[in-house]
DNA sequence: CATTGCGTTGACAACGTTGTCCAGGGCCTA
DNA sequence: TAGGCCCTGGACAACGTTGTCAACGCAATG
């Protein structure tokens, strides 16, 4: 067995201390470096100079390793303090093989849903010891795979992807190196891994059927780019829940796009305009809903609404939404990381999560 | 305290090599791979063996460097794809120095106001070749402290800081040595360092002088913890307004502490209530604003409110805001910080950006 | 007194990569 | 054909750290 594991990366072994203003930096190292060199740091054997002490002995007291007498530690310890010595991790990393740091790749950290996702991601993290880096995708399977091999690279230890693609087998020598991954949110794509979903599918269906129940029959949907996962699982919602009421969708009721507040804008107005206009909206994700509600609130006629995702004061303007916690996935998922990274070896596993109709107002109103 | 992690962060003992010397070929090298042995990687000494070249050959072909034959490029590439390589940036750091990242310590990025801003950053990194890893430090100096210096141990090239203390003296060493670094949001401690600041005070006053253009005279103000610069800064801003209106402030006007909803309520409805109660209140921050309005909505009269920070769906309830720009304030200190890291060498710049008050009915509601 | 044992310490190699430098071969020119 | 040059490729050291192992001093033991 090795030896006692030291620290992580994240937490220095060492307490934060307080400042020393003893420093003068006086170290001889006058070919060490060509001047080229940026940021000319101290390292362990100029801490080891400056002490009059070994190499190792440095490192020892730097990870708090026993077999160090108190005299020994102090000395060392008051180099540290002058030169401002801090551990270099590259090279530690390098020596170790484990960066302690995970990855999360996901669509758009300004977008509200992912915020707290990748938050509680990083409390887990932060729970054993690890940094979190993450990155956006913006939504482009190129920019993903670029963001996951560059995490690659630099050897975390797991990963969260939310795909943006579907074709995730540039993955496969990554897993088989052994970097542990998770999938959220949307399934992989043609490999086979672990996945936290939400039960797009169900949440979908039960806030079209609660339109249903409130006497609605003409029910648009509007959605994300089908190539999107949980887009089609929620349009495959609607459908289901339209044909369980024994109705038929008719063309113009569903519109799948972009997110783009012009066109969702353009597609709610074609499907409230016309001759035979829909009661309802079921409104895929929440940026669709936030523009849904700006529309049908410049209306004459009251129009039903029910939403995909919560929105922050989404109680005050009274809109019926389907809430998945998006805290929840993201904990669950570095949770299965993390039991990975630990040594659980079984199969993988997909978990879906369940999602919860929260009515306000806005679903409940009859059809004009 | 920082969570110890017991777990192993070591990786599993490598099986011994069976030889070092460099002459040999590489019959059990391909063995070893062919085995599966997870946290085993291929190194470029692998991919050389394989494809019959040297090291620095392969080093070549990964980089693209020039003065590779077509024919050895592809032999190389080859064994590439063959092996699952990919380079270890770990060492590639260790050896240039650079890391080509850079990070950012902020307060939550869960609250709507960080997301935009951190992905803001994120863009400006990415036009940069860097990549970005933030941390949150939940408002809590020695958490803050101890993610700075975790990304320092990293080497990241760069460092923005939104700070939660208000001493960065331990950062003296870093900056020395040559992490350049931007706080942002509010102002370092004790330390001389580029600054990319919103208007607080300014934003503040002109949002209270709104109010009291609007008739108020009674003006609460809910704030954040004065340990909290922007906090101090909208304070003083509100009252400038109110001494500018030749208004004295009374007591009970004013609570400073958490944006705890709780403490938001409590403080909101003791200022709305008693014998003379206030007529208009002004929100610290976006998550006071949002407790405000849910506090104001539940009452009979009117209330009128300015809030500093825009909120997603403040057009439709009609709040009135004063907004900054979270992203212009990320673009601004990564464009700072990379402008640094590319040589320039003046003296540490404080940027001030304004703010904007948009009026949208709460804010010119008149005293009731 | 010699020996054992333990606790402390440091020399050294290795981690995987890149910069430097030199060797060898092919090709062009005189 | 000989000489020189360019182009390709590889050997080697270094980056800063940690694991291994052996040496040392000292005390307790035989």
């Amino acid at each position: 067995m090795p030896p006692e594991s030291p620290t992580s990366l994240l937490s220095p072994a060492r307490s934060p201390r307080p400042f020393t203003t003893t420093g003068q930096r006086t170290v001889d190292r006058t070919t060490r470096h060509s001047e080229t060199r940026y940021g000319n740091r101290p390292t362990m054997k100029d801490v080891a100079a400056r002490a009059g002490v070994g190499l190792k002995t440095v490192s020892r007291v730097v990870n708090s390793e026993p077999g160090v007498t108190p005299d020994t530690e102090r000395r060392v310890q008051e180099a540290i303090d002058a030169l401002g010595f801090r551990r270099n991790d590259s090279a530690r990393v390098l020596r170790k093989g484990r960066t302690a740091s995970i990855g999360l790749v996901l669509e758009d950290l300004a977008d509200p849903f992912y915020g707290p996702l990748s938050r509680a991601v990083e409390e887990v993290a932060r729970a054993h010891g690890a940094l979190l880096i993450n990155g956006s995708s913006a939504e482009d399977p190129e920019r993903e795979q670029e963001l996951v091999l560059a995490l690659c690279a630099r050897r975390v230890d797991g990963l969260i992807v939310i795909p943006a693609g579907d074709d995730h087998r540039y993955l496969e020598p990554e897993i088989k190196a052994g970097i542990a991954t998770v999938f959220v949110d949307r399934p992989a794509g043609r490999v086979d891994a672990d996945m936290v979903l939400s039960d797009s599918f169900g949440g979908s269906r039960e806030g079209v059927a609660h339109l249903i129940a409130h006497g609605h029959r003409r029910i648009g949907f509007i959605g994300d780019q089908p190539r999107i996962h949980t887009a089609t699982e929620r349009l495959r919602g609607y459908h289901a829940a339209m044909t369980d009421a024994g109705i038929t969708v008719e063309d113009g009721w569903v519109s799948l796009g972009t997110t783009d507040p012009g066109r969702v804008r353009a597609a709610a107005e074609a499907m409230l305009g016309g001759p035979e206009p829909v009661t309802a909206l079921f409104a895929g994700n929440n940026r669709v809903t936030v523009t849904a509600v700006r529309v049908i609130a410049e209306r004459e006629r009251p129009v039903a609404l029910v939403g995909f995702d919560d929105i922050e004061l989404a109680d005050l303007l009274g809109i019926t939404v389907i809430s998945q916690d998006a805290a929840a996935v993201g904990r669950t998922a570095a949770e299965h990381l993390f039991r990975r990274l630990d040594g659980a070896d079984h199969a993988p596993a997909r978990v879906e999560l369940p999602t919860t109709l929260i009515p306000r107002g806005s679903g409940e109103l009859p059809p004009a």
